[in-house]
RNA sequence: GGUCAUAUAGCUCAGCGGUAGAGCACUACGUUGACAUCGUAGGGGUCACAGGUUCGAUCCCUGUUGUGACCACCA
């Protein structure tokens, strides 16, 4: 059964799309195995597509469930999609107002219906993408965070926790973005340094003439001042501590206090506090028992009340600083301006000044969640490779502070909560439960109002590890599956996912919710500049695959990732692997030109010469070294071996060799050899590699395939030493006739040596001429 | 301000307490029964700098400098 000679040109998008859809069935689990491999698939948020980002992500992977489910592990590859509450519901706004829709006024249920519609048209993409990879995903076990199932395990976990005291709601300052009106969470906010001003104003003291100066960057919420405060040591100012100073135009008199939060060396010395407005102050305002005034509303606009003279209310805040500013100037308040660096608090999403606000919010209590997710990578019962994330890992969860889980949008789990008339909450998993305790305390059903506020994505992403799984019911996916095996993750989104997920995970499941973590590098570009559309250096994994195709971008990608340092990509490194995969193909074309068959297995074939013996030992252990850096997650020594094995030992010496020595037995391992290198191969390429496997006819596909048994494998070091020697031996006479010509001395003494061996193998020298 | 990385050939990066490596680029040669998307050979490095430990340091330690990332805070 000789196949036809496969054509000249290597040519992926020929085949990859047929390679991937006759082995779609095989990436279900196979409950007949009693080792199992998981890894849950980092959700892609609905509103994205794939960048090369995900590329990476996806490509690891793939990679370990290939290997692993070759092995004869069970595997689970799960994926899914996630709502990614404040992005969607920002993309959809954006789409519908472009449609002139004015999304102001649609009800809640109007734009929730809106946002279905349009994750039902757009949320299919990212998938398309992920199979032109060659994700090997069980697709009909997809999640997502917004299904049903999903849903009812968000609200369990939300009831248990406020049960158990672990959520609570409070009056706090949050971070308050004006543009989306809501709360985010401090991991939503990015500092950025910026060239402000420094502005000093004078205050009038209560009863003189005189004046205290403060400084300030954030004039407009003067009005919500209720204290200025001087450092306890400050000689400058200690007379003054226990008077009263006016408050310029509202003259609100507010009293002059001592506390450390006073920098002698900035500004003047004297801060104005603000309580309702700033953190620092907030924490001034706790110790000295200060009134907490709020002057700005959830946009961003001055307060309409007393506490603001009326030439500024109602107007936004950067408005209201520029007129305030200009009046203050006119009267004489203003006394100096400083230019300074400092940082400015913006909203991830929004691209908006965050405005710390005082408003009632959920939060969970992380300290007490934290504390076992810390104690067990302390004891490496979980553990992060490269391992220095896991100092990364420690530093936030140990100064975790309480995280703020609600958001005033309407994409995502509403909140089950209930308020009766008198403040009074009732948290319980449906309204029918909220209403049977409500009546317990004399309320009717009418007189309870539901929180509008839904959980932050976040919150449900955390659950992803078990509620994927099926949980709260108790299943055989979720004994089996659970605890997982690898998350393969970004370094980015360490506290954004990990860690709420190994909160999550222990306290739901009593155990961690994986073994490993992998973390990922960044890909920039051969520059080593972020990717970014404004910068235009983007490079989309689709348009490579067509370029080069999807295993070379694999490849590429797998070369690349060396632990602990960023990845530069450009095209040149994706042409290297794409010329690497061509040398595949055109060795596997020699061989059918050889006449190989791949009939034979490795075991079937006794080895008798040199030749076959050394090729065989090579095989097996580059089989084991592969095999080494897998456990270890080195896929950048993994494609390296890969290379190597192919190149070097392969084609440079076991290919050249076979033109000048090519009996049956020879024929036969070249055959059985190439197979078994695709075999191991096919984890990292998995189109070419069972493309080549179906047209050798080799099998049909090597997705399942298992190796040989390296036991039943009979190769001897004497040989394996000998043609090593030998190689060695063949480069000095290259080199030597490079240098000196076939005259020389040195050139007769060596060839003759080479002769000893084998007057065979000796003809390789002729490979150069 | 704190923390963690990182510095090796022109470029991208491996590596190791004992003679410095690969790929790309470069130079020369080559179409020999797969492959010019290739092969053969070659040139090219004070391993950031300064100290220390050591018989011996590119490697371990300390410091300096450059670069990058993260966290915190700044009226």
């Amino acid at each position: 059964m000789t196949s036809q000679i496969l054509e000249k040109t290597y040519n992926p998008s020929q085949f990859e799309k047929e390679v991937y859809e006759a082995t779609l069935d095989k990436f279900y689990p196979n409950a007949n195995s009693d080792k199992t491999f998981t890894i849950l698939m980092p959700p892609p948020n609905v509103t994205g597509s794939l960048h090369i980002g995900h590329a990476l992500n996806y490509t690891i992977q793939d990679i370990l469930v290939r290997y692993y489910r070759q092995k004869g592990y069970d595997t689970l590859w799960q994926p899914g999609m996630d709502h990614a509450g404040i992005a969607t519901q920002m993309v959809v706004s954006r789409e519908l107002e472009a449609q002139d829709v004015d999304v102001k006024s649609l009800s809640r249920d109007e734009l929730i219906k809106k946002i279905w519609e349009w994750k039902a048209k757009s949320g299919g993409r990212i998938f398309e993408q992920q199979k032109a990879l060659g994700c090997s995903v069980p697709w009909d076990y997809s999640r997502f965070t917004m299904d049903e199932g999903f849903s009812k395990a968000v609200i369990e976990a939300f009831v248990t926790l406020y049960k158990d005291g672990l959520i609570f709601r409070a009056k706090k300052l949050v971070n308050w973005d004006t543009k989306f009106r809501t709360a985010i969470s401090d991991l939503e906010v990015v500092n950025k340094e910026e060239k402000g001003m420094l502005w000093h104003i004078n205050y009038q003291i209560e009863g003189s003439d005189d004046f205290i100066t403060i400084a300030t960057t954030r004039p407009e919420t003067m009005f919500g001042d209720t204290a200025i405060a001087v450092h306890p040591e400050d000689e400058r100012y200690k007379h003054l501590v226990g008077k009263r100073a006016k408050i310029p135009y509202t003259n609100r008199l507010i009293e002059i206090i001592a506390d450390e939060h006073a920098d002698m060396e900035k500004g003047t010395g004297c801060v104005k506090i603000t309580p309702a407005h700033d953190y620092d102050d907030f924490a001034v305002g706790k110790r000295h028992n200060l009134e907490m005034i709020t002057v700005l509303d959830e946009n961003g606009h001055m307060t309409c009340d007393e506490n603001v003279p009326e030439f500024v209310r109602g107007l936004y805040l950067k408005k209201a600083r520029k007129i305030l500013l200009e009046k203050l100037k006119e009267d004489g308040f203003l006394v100096n301006e400083e230019e300074i660096v400092h940082t400015v608090p913006y909203g991830d999403r929004s691209g908006t000044v965050i405005e710390p606000r005082l408003t009632d919010q959920w939060f969970v209590d992380t300290k007490p969640l934290a504390k076992q997710a810390i104690e067990v990578v302390e004891n490496d019962e979980v553990r992060f490779f490269p391992e220095k994330w896991k100092n990364t890992y420690f530093d936030w969860m140990r100064n975790i502070e309480p995280w703020c889980i609600s958001r005033q949008i309407i994409w995502g789990h509403q909140i089950p909560a209930w308020y009766a008339p008198n403040g009074e909450i009732f948290v319980e998993r449906t309204e029918e439960e909220a209403v049977a305790e409500a009546t317990k305390k004399g309320f009717t059903r009418e007189q309870l109002r539901r929180e509008t506020d839904v959980l932050d994505t976040w919150f449900s992403s955390g659950l992803w590890s078990f509620a994927t799984l099926g949980w709260p019911e108790t299943n055989d996916r979720l004994k089996r599956y659970y605890p997982t095996s690898t998350l393969v993750t970004g370094f980015d989104i360490i506290f954004f996912w990990v860690s709420r997920m190994m909160m999550m995970g222990l306290y739901f499941m009593k155990q961690p919710p994986f073994k490993d973590i992998y973390i990922h590098a960044l890909v920039r570009d051969d520059k080593g500049q972020k990717m970014s559309k404004s910068k235009g250096n983007v490079i989309d994994p689709l348009e490579i695959k067509g370029e080069f195709g999807a295993d070379a971008l694999r490849f590429s990608l797998a070369f690349l990732s060396v632990p602990g340092r960023d990845i530069k990509l450009g095209k040149d490194q994706i042409k290297i692997a794409r010329n690497f995969i061509t040398k595949i193909w055109n060795a596997a074309r020699f061989l059918q030109m050889k006449g190989v068959t791949f009939e034979k297995k490795l075991t079937d074939i006794k080895l008798s010469t040199k030749l076959t013996h050394w090729i065989v030992a090579k095989l097996m252990s580059f089989r084991n070294e592969i095999d080494q850096n897998m456990v270890e997650y080195r896929f950048d020594y993994a494609t390296r071996n890969i290379q190597f094995f192919l190149r070097d030992l392969f084609c440079d010496f076991f290919v050249e060799a076979m033109k000048f020595q090519d009996d049956q037995e020879t024929k036969d391992v070249a055959g059985a050899v190439f197979a078994e290198f695709l075999r191991i191969a096919n984890p990292f390429m998995p189109f070419v590699t069972d493309h080549l496997a179906k047209e050798l006819g080799v099998c049909d596909t090597l997705v399942l395939a298992q190796g040989v048994d390296e036991k039943q494998i009979q190769t001897s070091k004497k040989y394996e030493d000998e043609i090593d020697k030998f190689i060695e031996l063949v480069h000095a006479i290259r080199a030597e006739k490079q240098a000196n010509g076939l005259e020389s001395a040195k050139y007769q003494q060596l060839m003759d040596e080479l002769n000893s061996y084998s007057t065979e193998l000796s003809s390789i020298v002729r490979v150069t001429n």
